[in-house]
DNA sequence: CCGGATCCTCTGCGATACTG
DNA sequence: CAGTATCGCAGAGGATCCGG
């Protein structure tokens, strides 16, 4: 995101001013794709970036570096490269903090297959 | 947000296709301020146009119409218009949709202010 | 295979002004 | 008071190229 609200919290953390729950909070989730790059590594463990770009097709090489580097910078994944001989190998995974928004991921996640489901069934009616 | 994420969501939708669940789940959600505004009707109740303004401080006139119509066609939240002599007041409440998330809403600030909690012990060591 | 830098396009969103 | 319409710009984000 490079998002405005994120850069509000983080100046506020900064400077020592914790005052600022919300939007912290939101700052962590709100980038786009980041629910679902947690959903993923949650659920497949440790994937590399490749790996990772594959579950996301809509997702430009671009954002999806920039989404994975917020993640780091805010401890939620942890980045691991290796260098092979050709090339480099980089694998993402959870850290303990990354693990502990899981159950919050799976409950919109499950939220959102009910609602769905539920308006399948309305739209029976048409 | 008139965002694409949901507008993506809302075609696949409109034409009886339903897999999408996590576009759809975060559509419902990832629109700016919307997670308070739900957090804020969870813990309130009915409130006015000009009293959920005066809690979001930062929101412009333009965006809080825009994120509450929003809802309101997603069904997340109630709104009700009643004409006063003068001019005319709107109250917002949460449908039984919108309650549903509320539990979420709450599982996510109170992660927040957790985090936020630990970052500042570990600051004390600076 | 991955990440960063540059360029260019498109759009989110604020400001303003107008209706009821 | 609440919502809509128009305009304008900063910034998000895609495409592409390069460097390791």
């Amino acid at each position: 995101m490079t998002d405005t609200a994120r850069e509000y919290a983080q100046e506020k953390i900064a400077k020592k001013d914790f005052s600022c729950a919300k939007e912290y909070t939101l700052s962590m989730f709100s980038g786009k794709y980041k629910i679902v790059i947690l959903y993923h590594l949650g659920h497949n463990g440790t994937m590399r970036f490749s790996q990772i770009q594959r579950l996301l097709d809509h997702a430009s090489h671009k954002m999806l570096t920039q989404q994975l580097k917020e993640m780091a910078d805010d401890n939620l994944v942890d980045r691991r490269e290796e260098t092979i001989n050709n090339g480099k190998a980089v694998y993402y995974s959870l850290t303990d903090t990354g693990e502990s928004l899981i159950p919050i991921v799976d409950d919109m996640f499950s939220w959102g297959k009910n609602r769905l489901a539920s308006l399948e069934v309305s739209s029976d009616f048409n």
